[in-house]
RNA sequence: GUGGUUGUAGCUCAGUUGGUUAGAGCACCAGAUUGUGAUUCUGGGGGUCGUGGGUUCGAGCCCCAUCAUCCACCCCA
């Protein structure tokens, strides 16, 4: 047999992972919850054609797609065969592959919104919190399989949720003390505004993609692959106008508006720009007009929050408004807006600056000795009177040196050692030794819950 | 999907131009120590050198393939 091993991309987390993973899950429910939010659910693979076209070209590619049962059935094989030769020539084949991994939690939820709207009282507010999949090639802070944290409020147009969304994430990196973290907006329809200044709406996609890459590789470079795709020289002189806008939030907005006032898609941006950054004058948040984002079906506010700069992770959130997520499902007139957290890079964050509490791997309270047969049948009524007090505490297997007992307990971290042997017995007490002062005294057993506690 | 990096004991890593029986530190186990974490000393167990082929009298080392890893690109959290 080979050695055992788990599949690329994909991790086993050990007993302090999952206790800081929770530690994160935990802070970002809180928050969530307090500003309104309610729990969903949705299964690991949605049908396949859930999901096909909704991501792009790349993301179809990138989608984990599950293989059909039975396709060694005899009534199946001529079917299988033929779908098996679609599957070579690039195209999809239901009687090969008709379900896949889900690749986000936003199209599940707009799947959801679209077979449930009858029942839901909008505008609907619900967070997720679940495994996501692809099959992308793993690299720093990018995993095969990975937890999305998301909240999204779907059924109105208000800016008052984006408001709110900017802050469920000041909260959020607040409470886990990640305090250095850039939140950046822009809106789509400012980005859609240069694209028909330069002529041509279908640029859009081309000119977000390239000027997305500023900080990145830098102006001459984005200039070259605007040129790339075919764009002519006074095209990308109104780009380079629009990547040349710096400096504060108010001084930014005010050179938008000279640039594209005149377009009427523009106004609105800005005006919903302003709105949102005068309803947050409380926390920090920076206009980002290269901002782009990926997904197709953003189409107003954009949100983006950058590592801070240091761990040179990137994006550990991302979010924006969306007018008609469920339209792909055949319900219209659903607009929303939602944000998402990347757990497992907040999480590399964190290790990285050392931000998680030093007490979150404190798992038992007491260890017990083993001090014979006779004596540790003694302890375990003991034990079990503290473990109904609330108490974690453990009785060492068999009967060891003291020295191996003690190395357990050093081990797993616990805090206090509790020897009960024949004199203690007798005494009706234990001695109950601190293992990190290396303290110890006799408690008589009534008192030892108190003193533990 | 493209390009590169690395893979030797539980962990971190040495290992010469291809040449006897593959090493160290840490960890583990036993003892010195029959009720208090240390230190020290003595002894011990552990490896199909990622896997599968090939070249060679001979491969941890060279060649090919494959899997995993990390990194960059694409894209993205």
């Amino acid at each position: 047999m080979s050695k055992p091993s788990i599949p690329q991309g994909m991790r086993d987390f050990s007993s302090e992972t999952v206790r800081k993973r929770n530690y994160i899950f935990s802070k970002i429910k809180e928050v969530f919850e307090i500003y309104g939010f309610q729990p969903l659910e949705t299964p690991a693979m949605e049908n396949l054609e859930t999901l096909m076209g909704k991501y792009g070209e790349e993301g179809d590619r990138l989608i984990f797609k599950i293989l059909n049962n039975g396709l060694n059935d005899p009534k199946n094989q001529e079917k299988a065969k033929d779908g098996f030769e679609k599957l070579l020539e690039g195209k999809s084949s239901k009687a090969i592959t008709e379900r896949a991994l889900k690749y986000d939690l936003t199209i599940p939820f707009a799947r959801y919104v679209a077979m449930n709207h009858g029942q839901l009282t909008f505008p609907y507010k619900r967070y997720q919190i679940q495994q996501v999949w692809r099959a992308d090639r793993p690299q720093k802070g990018r995993y095969r399989e990975f937890t999305q944290c998301d909240a999204d409020v779907v059924g109105s147009n208000a800016l008052i949720n984006e408001v709110e969304l900017a802050y469920v994430y000041h909260d959020v990196f607040t409470r886990l003390g990640l305090k250095e973290y850039c939140l950046k907006i822009n809106n789509r329809k400012i980005l859609a505004s240069l694209a028909i200044e330069c002529g041509d709406i279908d640029l859009l996609t081309n000119i977000t993609i390239a000027i997305d890459k500023l900080d990145k590789i830098g102006i001459d470079k984005v200039k070259l692959e605007l040129e790339q795709k075919g764009l002519n020289p006074s095209q990308i002189n109104v780009i380079e106008r629009y990547l040349n806008i710096i400096g504060s939030n108010d001084d930014q907005l005010s050179q938008i508006e000279t640039l594209l006032g005149s377009n009427e898609q523009a106004q609105e941006g800005i005006k919903e720009l302003k709105y949102i950054l005068t309803h947050l004058n409380q926390i920090n948040i920076e206009i980002d007009f290269t901002l782009a984002r990926g997904l197709d079906y953003y189409t107003g506010s954009i949100f983006e929050v950058k590592a801070p700069a240091s761990v040179q992770m990137g994006s550990i959130g991302g979010g924006g408004r969306y007018d008609n997520l469920t339209g792909l499902f055949g319900v219209p007139n659903i607009p929303g807006v939602g944000v998402s957290f990347g757990v497992d890079r907040i999480y590399d964050v964190m290790e990285e600056m050392q931000l998680f509490p030093q007490d979150l791997q404190i798992s038992t309270k007491a260890l017990f000795f083993n001090m014979g047969e006779k004596e540790s049948e003694y302890a375990y009524k003991i034990m079990q009177e503290l473990r109904k007090d609330g108490i974690a505490c453990e009785l060492y297997h068999e009967l060891s040196k003291l020295d191996k007992q003690f190395k357990y307990a050093e081990k797993k971290n616990i805090t206090y050692a509790v020897i009960i042997g024949s004199k203690e017995i007798e005494q009706n007490c234990a001695i109950l030794k601190n293992l990190s002062s290396g303290n110890q005294e006799n408690i008589p057993f009534n008192q030892l819950a108190e003193k533990i506690k």
